[in-house]
DNA sequence: GAATCTATTGACAGAACTGTCAACAGGATG
DNA sequence: CATCCTGTTGACAGTTCTGTCAATAGATTC
């Protein structure tokens, strides 16, 4: 088979979402020029522009197949998690966790979230949050589903900004910065969020009881 | 007193990073441009850089405004937390948590932190660990210090979270986004920070006691 | 009031970037 | 092999942005 020289649109595509997507992690999308994405696709610029009309259609472009990629992965973690095994709760909700959004494609996303993209984060949450209220509700029948939402939200938000400063916050403290020592507390995070109970969530916005330790 | 056409340095200064910061909460350091720094600063260009060098130099003079005075509130508020009478201690944990970067000097902390600035989060984190250990000694003498700064560094990433996408994640989990309910969501977290025991937390990694609810 | 200092600005230079266009070239179809 | 389609590119135009420079104009000092 001879050198190939023109890709079919579907693989040039391909190659300088690649490239756009590695950039947009370092330098988030207003750092994006379209000569550098050439520079990194090995190709020359103008080809840029002609499989994606412009700067901006290629930043969008960069941020839907993001999108899609982790609402994909975040699903089927969830179902997979749905059908686990109640002894494999722990290691399910792990796993969604480790699903989410990960490494330079959370950095990614959180560029586009700053930047002002529409995200998919709606769905992917309140999957998660049933999810989650599921897992609460088999081990205790009347969980409260604000609390579940509490919950979501702190540990989703915490995901979050572990993107943005995990290692640098993790420095601080005095954890290690390796990928063990950061699924090593997404872990710590998903027995926190099956174990705690409604007493220790219990709103004392109004009344303050003496919670006993 | 005649209108005065010439500031003083430190007036002029001080219109340009007002001018810049708030450009920079919007769309980030990648993307000020000096010429609307200008605008909004009702001024011509040459000036900002005669006054800051370089456009560098302009946003390095914003990263550090905003890490001084950050680091200047949260001092003074954990100051005031650790001389607060014991019944007084979720109020003051909040108070803390409302202190650490506010509203839209919070997104331009992380957008600077996104963008590789260094930043004086070690400085901070290690006096609010300290603060928050000594909270959960005086509830419980032998409280876990590695659970304290697991703690803490779950409500630090959250916060961070929660100015990158708490609106979003907010409108997912059908919360509203008034002020109102982000300081109810923060004072959750503070009694969730002083109200967890160490049995909630006991790191079950290797051992997988069941924990009843 | 003269001299000095410096904050301020209009005009300009140089660089970088986006997008256009015509031409080229590989691959498919007859 | 001829033709067509389209992926690909070099050259170019127009814009925008940063930074320079000389000149202007408040403010201060003597």
């Amino acid at each position: 088979m001879a050198r190939k020289t023109h890709k079919s649109p579907e693989e040039a595509r391909e190659a300088i979402l690649d490239a756009a997507e590695a950039i947009i992690v370092d330098v988030g999308p207003a750092g994006l020029r379209i000569s550098a994405v050439a520079k990194k696709a090995g190709m020359a610029h103008p080809n840029i522009i002609h499989h994606f009309g412009s700067r901006d259609g290629l930043v969008n472009a960069v941020a839907d197949r993001i999108g899609h990629r982790a609402t994909a992965r975040i699903t089927t973690a969830i179902n997979e998690a749905l059908t686990a095994a109640p002894e494999d709760r722990v290691k399910a909700i792990t796993q969604v966790l480790d699903t989410s959004y990960q490494g330079d494609e959370g950095r990614a996303a959180v560029w586009m979230h700053m930047s002002g993209a529409k995200s998919s984060l709606k769905s992917n949450m309140q999957q998660i949050v049933e999810l989650a209220h599921r897992f609460r509700k088999s081990l205790r029948n009347d969980a409260n589903q604000e609390n579940t939402n509490r919950l979501v939200m702190l540990v989703t938000l915490a995901l979050v900004g572990e993107v943005v400063s995990g290692q640098g916050v993790k420095d601080a403290l005095g954890f290690g910065d390796s990928e063990e020592s950061r699924a090593h507390f997404r872990q710590w995070l998903a027995e926190l969020l099956i174990n705690l109970s409604d007493e220790q969530l219990a709103t004392s916005l109004n009344t303050s009881p003496e919670i006993k330790l």
